[in-house]
DNA sequence: CAAAAGTAGGTTTTT
DNA sequence: CCTACTTTTG
């Protein structure tokens, strides 16, 4: 039973919204999973719907669990037959369904990140592109920013004008190619396959739109455009009259949108209402999670975001402790005094499970690991190396996908000298060349005979090889996944493949507990599974499982993790460290709408924090193995008043001179006695950005900029005597002269107006 | 074909 | 700084 008593207005109206598109704008800590939740259970308890036909959707594993369980909690009841669960595995079970009519079997690879690098070098080797010249990191983003808005390779090739666009198509033809011959997908594949599934495939579409009548998505402003066409798409049950009701209830909140650089596009929340007509929206302004001292510094940072939805968290909780800022002096001190800091509150009666360490990249948490392991103090570490992605389990895992698909010939090429036993990279080349030529798999290449003799000299190997694969999957057969991952480490003798690897026992010992941590993983999920528990279906669990999805709730201990990592947790005590320019915001970020995502990443962070928040940096930070000086983040010198912040520590006195000196680098006469300066600035500028209107910031008129343009405009086709043609990207206003970002065959290049000699075409 | 040594390049965020 | 790839040597 659930009761609508213990929701507030707003959240009752979403709760009870009826048929037709529902935009719920839920601000940080406003229960939205209690909206989503509390709708469910009354759409099954009082409205009859059967939870067969209601479909929920995430992006975590872990959003996805607590969303069944708490629903389950409200109804008392179990929810089978509902689907709850993230973009990937819906994907992932819809495409094991239908894998047959896009040309693949049911028991296709799931590629994760280093396999599909690995994939890209080899193409890249045989493409002959030249590796200095372009790194596969370029074509991966490519490719996967394409696949994400939905563009095929063919269609790419269509509007490739420039010479790193052809490159491009072309190595996005042959790597799609590749996969397909390997039955396999990459994870942007998962979604752009359904989406063209459903494109093309009636029946298939049918069927789900049949199923599904309420449809539920969860961190909406994180969604791209293959996820949006998706859930467009599955939108679209009719009623017993023929009437579409696109009963889609979608929670977000674009001022957490951080997932632009995946391909998440904003317009899908800000144009929700134009895309479904007669949209509801809902917004859910009140926030049960933070004092109001923490909002209305994270108030205070967002409202320097332009385009925003206008709206404002409040908290009934007033008041509370001030949101304290330390500057330290290295980042060496800087992670020893949280730590201590962190120590004295326990000591005082908190728990360690209280804190929340947030930083912007992963390589900071080093500093904090050492510090806690050296001071005794149990932490969880979310993200890093993944688990998966570890040498020891991504061999053993690669010995399991052969097993369920053998056409995957990454996996082959990754264990067939896995541990030696002669079979190297001239050996796997001659095969792979044989394959290619007759059109078989490699797998098939090495089972047939004709094939062996491409290698003569290996063909008894290879031989072997052949017949341990299939010993394995005879045994697989007849046993548990458990059982199967100890018979191949037992057969192939890994352990003292590794050995011979390591350079101390320890090491071993980690990887064969991580092995073994591999096997509970398989216990667990044959549990849970049970008589519908197959290889394959395990095997894609596994690749689709997020850092943050294998975080043990119940240990007390510290979170260290990313701020993204963070979306959607919360913490009495919230750390964000590092708050210095250049690590956050990100240095790589230097455009107004990146510096706009890191500020939502900031507001994401800050209303992580239920009691507390302490916001740290360094003067000092050794990054890359240099040392770098770095001033405070803008977030914390322009973006909050000063008398909003409790600073502490001992680099008070120079903290504050650093405050005041910060504010003149952009010379803005100010129009009344104070006005934050980087407000200022934004203003002075905006009719350089195409930034919409300012949302709730008032706007004050200010002298608008000298009207001199500098002669060029985005978009222009210029010359310059040196790069050669170029395209016009951007035009920033400096402070006496104009900078302009153009793009020369894929490489953008700032210059100064006055000094380049730009000529336009 | 395997192991060791050397070097170059890249390090924002991730399902 | 660290890893992952390339080159060299056995």
């Amino acid at each position: 039973m659930f009761d609508l008593n213990s929701l507030n207005p707003p959240q009752q109206e979403a709760v009870l919204h009826d048929k037709g598109p529902l935009l719920i704008l839920a601000g940080a800590g406003s229960g939205k999973t209690r909206v989503i939740t509390h709708r469910i259970a009354y759409l099954v308890e009082e409205r009859g719907v059967s939870p067969y036909s209601i479909l929920a959707i995430t992006f975590t594993n872990k959003a996805a669990k607590e969303m069944r369980e708490r629903a389950e909690r409200l109804l008392g009841s179990a929810t089978s037959g509902m689907w709850v669960m993230t973009f990937h595995s819906m994907c992932v079970r819809i495409l094991r369904r239908y894998a047959v009519h896009l040309g693949y079997t049911q028991d296709f690879t799931i590629y994760d990140t280093d396999d599909v690098k690995s994939q890209m070098r080899k193409i890249m080797k045989d493409l002959n592109i030249n590796s200095k010249q372009f790194s596969p990191r370029v074509f991966i983003s490519a490719i996967s920013k394409a696949k994400n808005e939905c563009i095929s390779a063919d269609e790419f090739a269509k509007t490739a004008y420039d010479y790193i666009d052809k490159q491009i198509a072309r190595v996005y033809k042959e790597y799609q190619k590749r996969l397909q011959d390997n039955n396999a997908m990459d994870f942007d594949d998962l979604l752009l396959n359904t989406v063209i599934l459903f494109d093309t495939v009636g029946e298939a579409l049918n069927y789900y739109n049949d199923r599904f009548q309420y449809i539920m998505v969860d961190e909406y402003q994180d969604t791209n455009t293959a996820q949006f066409r998706l859930i467009k798409h599955l939108a679209n049950h009719r009623n017993e009259r023929g009437e579409y009701e696109h009963n889609l209830c979608v929670v977000g909140d674009d001022d957490q949108s951080i997932y632009k650089f995946r391909g998440a596009d904003i317009t899908n929340i800000l144009s929700f209402e134009n895309t479904f007509i007669n949209a509801k929206v809902i917004k859910l302004e009140q926030n049960y999670r933070s004092t109001q001292k923490i909002l209305d510094v994270a108030n205070e940072v967002i409202s320097h975001n332009y385009g925003r939805k206008d709206k404002k968290l409040w908290s009934a909780q007033d008041g509370g402790a001030d949101v304290t800022f330390i500057q330290y002096g290295t980042d060496i001190e800087e992670a020893t005094g949280v730590v201590r800091e962190i120590q004295k509150k326990v000591d005082n009666g908190a728990l360690y499970s209280d804190f929340a360490v947030l930083y912007r990249t992963n390589a900071q948490s080093r500093l904090f690991e050492e510090r806690m392991i050296r001071m005794n103090m149990p932490y969880k570490l979310v993200g890093g190396v993944n688990f998966y992605q570890r040498r020891e389990i991504k061999d053993i895992l690669a010995y399991l996908k052969i097993l369920v698909n053998p056409r995957d010939a990454a996996q082959i090429m990754r264990i067939a000298n896995v541990p030696k036993r002669g079979i190297g990279d001239t050996t796997l080349d001659k095969l792979a060349e044989y394959a290619d030529y007759t059109g078989c798999s490699l797998y098939e290449a090495m089972c047939s005979e004709s094939g062996r003799a491409s290698a003569p000299r290996a063909a008894k190997k290879i031989e072997e090889f052949v017949e341990l694969i299939e010993s394995f999957k005879e045994y697989k057969a007849e046993n548990t996944i458990e059982e199967l991952i100890g018979h191949i480490v037992a057969e192939i003798d890994y352990k003292d493949y590794i050995a011979a690897i390591d350079e101390d026992d320890d090491k071993t010992n980690d990887r064969m507990e991580n092995i073994s941590s591999l096997v509970d993983k398989a216990v667990d999920y044959e549990e849970n599974a049970g008589a519908d528990a197959s290889l394959e279906d395990f095997l894609s669990e596994v690749s689709l499982v997020a850092d943050i999805d294998m975080v043990d709730d119940d240990k007390d201990a510290v979170m260290l993790m990313t701020l993204h990592g963070a979306k959607g947790l919360e913490f009495p005590c919230v750390f964000i460290c590092g708050m210095e320019e250049n690590v956050f915001p990100s240095g790589m970020s230097q455009e107004p709408g990146e510096i706009e995502e890191e500020r939502r990443l900031c507001y994401v962070g800050m209303t992580r924090a239920k009691k507390e928040l302490t916001l740290t940096c360094a003067k000092q930070r050794m990054i890359h193995g240099m040392t770098t000086a770095n001033n405070a983040s803008r977030f914390i010198m322009k973006d909050v008043p000063r008398h909003m912040l409790h600073i502490a520590g001992h680099a008070h006195e120079s903290f504050m001179h650093n405050y005041k000196s910060s504010l003149d680098p952009y010379k803005i006469t100010r129009t009344s006695p104070y006005e934050n300066p980087y407000t200022a600035y934004k203003k002075a500028s905006a009719s350089y950005s195409s930034a919409s209107s300012a949302g709730d910031v008032p706007v004050r008129e200010l002298t608008p900029a000298a009207p001199t343009g500098p002669g060029f405009e985005v978009g222009d086709m210029v010359n310059h005597p040196r790069y050669g043609a170029g395209k016009v990207t951007r035009i920033d206003k400096g402070s006496k002269d104009f900078e302009i970002t153009v793009d020369f065959d894929g490489i953008s290049r700032k210059m100064l107006a006055s000094f380049a000699k730009l000529t336009k075409i």
